[in-house]
DNA sequence: ACTAATGTTGTAGG
DNA sequence: GCCTACAACATTAG
């Protein structure tokens, strides 16, 4: 899906065609878009008008006149602006000046939730890992014992760091992904804290990782998917020392690293 | 046929 | 509360 760089590149490309605009018409696709919120009805927020859109973690929050709308796109969905419509439309909103955006996805896993606020599961989400200080990162660090990757990818540790940029940016840092979060040196973890920033900074220049399903609120494809340095290069050399990159499961979750830079 | 895929959530057990 | 594993959700691609 997209993650943090791919949300951060979306709503670059929405905020000045959405905002000050009326949802002058909406239509939700289907249970799923919106299943597990019996307030979210098209009806709920048409004639509202866009106040402002704003980047939460991996949520696109969209501020409306009363209410806001909560868009997270799982791990195909896409938000176009003016395509043409496909059998994985799942929502389409109509706007006052005769645009239209249209949220595809293929696997069905994304939401579309409207509410008088912003949710608490959403509020509760962990600080925004390019703004976060050293200070409180080393703080949020202290006492877990969990490994540092899967701790990455917890929403309620950092919010907007997923599979792909957990990987980047361990490697980035030199940092084993099996390492444990709570014991790693201050040293260590200002070189995570920085690779962080830095990764993900990267990546939004380069609009995004373009995978397999990624493409922008344009339609276009992002870059960074070549400068990718562990994540999806399992048998290939590292960039930095010739070793075959190793891939592992951890977490449920595929896992890219080098075994000779990151200890 | 089988596996893995940018994600989240609920359940169960330690 | 924290941590881990597993299943589920749904679809495609290699």
């Amino acid at each position: 899906m997209p993650e943090l760089p791919e949300v951060e590149t979306i709503i670059q490309a929405l905020a000045p065609r959405l905002t000050g605009r009326v949802i002058a018409h909406a239509e939700l696709l289907g249970a799923r878009v919106s299943r597990g919120s019996t307030e979210t009805r098209a009806d709920r927020f048409t004639g509202m008008r866009v106040l402002a859109l704003e980047r939460w973690g991996k949520n696109i929050v969209v501020q409306l006149e009363a209410g806001v709308l909560v868009v997270h796109l799982g791990m195909t969905g896409k938000l176009l602006l003016d395509a043409p419509r496909t059998p994985y439309t799942r929502a389409v909103f109509h706007l006052d000046d005769g645009g239209v955006l249209l949220f595809d996805d293929i696997r069905q896993f994304g939401r579309i939730e409207w509410s008088t606020a912003l949710p608490a599961r959403i509020q509760a989400l962990g600080p925004d890992p390019t703004r976060v200080t050293f200070e409180e990162f080393w703080q949020q660090l202290q006492g877990r014992s969990a490994r540092i990757k899967p701790l990455l990818l917890n929403q309620n540790f950092l919010r907007g760091i997923g599979n792909i940029y957990a990987d980047e940016a361990l490697f980035r840092a030199g940092i084993h992904p099996k390492a444990v979060a709570g014991r790693l040196s201050p040293a260590r973890a200002a070189r995570l804290h920085e690779a962080i920033a830095e990764i993900l900074q990267l990546a939004i220049a380069h609009r995004g990782s373009s995978i397999s399903d990624y493409v922008d609120a344009d339609g276009a494809r992002g870059s960074f998917q070549e400068l990718h340095h562990v994540y999806g290069r399992q048998a290939k050399p590292c960039v930095r020392c010739g070793a075959p990159i190793r891939r592992i499961v951890l977490g449920q979750r595929g896992t890219h690293y080098c075994g000779h830079c990151q200890r």
